[in-house]
DNA sequence: CTGAAAGCGCTTACAG
DNA sequence: CTGAAAGCGCTTACAG
């Protein structure tokens, strides 16, 4: 069955193609008669404008990208949400990809948006990305970009974010403020920045109360895939070389979970004999025994707002005016539980 | 800056549109000469095709369409991504929807995605949906459709699914085999197959196993984002109910986990007291405590299994070849922990 | 109030 | 081997 067009409605009713499409879009110069007879028609043709041929016009798809490094992950999957609640109000269908955390495939996957057409992009980087030339591909091309969570300080858009030193900063003051003298820091892989800043905001709160920074007592979770057995693992590691931590600050839930899975193993009491805060409120969290202290991420209200803000750009950037990039950064709060004292 | 277009190529090269088109794609009537001539000149251009217009000519745009009940879900995240793995490989792009299990969206959503010309649908149903309309429209486009998990046997499309009376028996075998002798049986609301399936599989064990199936020992689970509430919920309703239950079969994971903290704070051992078993595998399943006895079921796999039969039947469809419509039943298989004996 | 015409950027059957 | 031409289905500036 081939699909109705404009000019089917158009040779059934002896008048234009041109007026048939006015009167569907309630033109104002077209009379409220013929309006009523091809709307009528329509309506019982079933037709539906063909969007190739409305996207070629208007150079507009009505579509975005959206690119995550990992699909199966509480916050990512929350982020989606947002996104998808918030498009589906301004009539948008969202494109998802996800790379992986990696680089390559982040940039294949840029690539294939731009050539879909999409009138946006929103992004959370990949942990080994440090080239940013495929984001400003998507600028130069005229394109809206919203990066979010793990973003580029250096390129030039908006960025939905939490603080996450602060962040830091609270989850190790917890730490410190229930009795804590030696708190480790199980870390995210080097270069993201979030990583970095959640590392910041560990040193800064010992050194804001006079508590010696030990490297030696700082372990780097690589690998995105594996945070739980990085977790289990960095927790015997720390129990063999570091006897007198009584606090960890981890990087991520899923870290953390691991962590006190392998330390209640070990015999380990939580938070008896060491207390641990995680980080992103992931459900589970709330649901294990015990239930995880932790750094609620507002992951809903982060996609919410970078759709928010893309459509806000689309709009601008189709009757030219001039876009103001903003840096939109989100409460985060200490969902304080069974973890910590 | 605008983007190139096939019109400046030939201009620059003074030769004809036509020829570079064909030139970019290998024509064999294209000298080489010229293809040397105008693939260089293109890749120094950063040529993209337009798709849109691409799009319009081949009616063809490589995206499909995922409609499923909610993205925060282990289940259905693991799907997506097995959903975009596939994608990726023959070079698909998907647009993604939430249905929030409700029927009104879905076929809102399907409308969208016809109206936007995705070359395929993929769609795991709401609970709400009972009439299959929207679903036979995307047929009747002459669109290719394959549903998974949440299914209605009635529509003539390809299917993916797993046995899920055969599932729940085997659970329900387990709890029996086990040692319990009064099994309760969390259900999930009463529309959709599977959650029927489940049940009946249930039914079927004690049947075969000379136990009677006793009705009042069923609870219902209505609502899908209260799952861990209504786990709780029930349990309580059920310790005050009947205090001879020794086993539960409950639908959902997440249903589990809600039960087993109600239980465990009313002070009932797990499974001394009362045996559990879930349904679905969620990682959270391996990290509680006691770790969940569960149906494991393949998500990814699913994910996979049901892009690439679209994919194919896209491509017959393409080629007006028959194409032949498959249930394909993926394997499931119990996960024994430590919530059963 | 109505419609002829141009054009979005591409593909492809056809002629030379 | 090359290119003129038609056409995909729509939108919109313009003329009447």
């Amino acid at each position: 069955m081939k699909p109705v067009t404009l000019k089917q409605i158009a040779e059934e009713l002896n008048i234009s193609i041109t007026t048939v499409s006015k009167a569907l879009k309630d033109y104002p110069d077209v009379s409220p008669k013929t309006k009523g007879r091809v709307k009528e028609l329509a309506a019982t043709l079933n037709y539906k404008p063909n969007s190739f041929a409305v996207n070629l016009r208007t150079k507009e798809s009505k579509t975005v990208g959206l690119i995550i490094p990992v699909i199966v992950h509480h916050f990512f999957a929350n982020v989606i949400k947002g996104i998808l609640s918030q498009a589906e109000k301004k009539g948008y269908l969202v494109i998802i990809l996800q790379s992986n955390e990696s680089y390559d495939l982040e940039r294949k996957q840029i690539d294939l948006l731009l050539r879909k057409g999409v009138d946006g992009v929103i992004i959370s980087l990949a942990n080994e990305t440090v080239n940013y030339n495929h984001l400003n591909e998507v600028i130069t091309q005229g394109k809206s970009l919203v990066m979010f969570d793990k973003i580029a300080k250096t390129v030039h858009c908006s960025k939905v974010i939490i603080n996450d030193r602060l962040a830091a900063y609270k989850a190790t003051q917890h730490l410190i403020d229930t009795g804590c003298k030696k708190i480790a820091h199980f870390r995210g892989s080097l270069l993201p920045q979030n990583s970095i800043d959640r590392f910041l905001g560990y040193r800064k709160a010992l050194e804001d109360n006079n508590i010696p920074y030990d490297p030696s007592v700082v372990y780097i979770c690589e690998c995105a895939d594996k945070s739980f057995e990085e977790g289990e693992q960095n927790a015997l590691k720390l129990l063999e070389e570091h006897d007198d931590v009584d606090g960890i600050f981890i990087n991520t839930d899923l870290v953390a979970i691991g962590a006190m899975s392998a330390l209640k193993k070990a015999g380990i009491k939580i938070p008896e004999d060491i207390a641990i805060v995680g980080f992103s409120n992931w459900f589970m969290s709330s649901v294990i025994s015990p239930k995880l202290t932790t750094i609620n991420q507002p992951g809903f209200e982060m996609g919410k707002s970078a759709f928010k803000q893309l459509f806000k750009e689309i709009k601008l950037r189709k009757k030219n005016r001039p876009i103001e990039f903003k840096e939109i950064e989100l409460k985060t709060e200490l969902i304080n539980r069974e973890s910590t004292h």
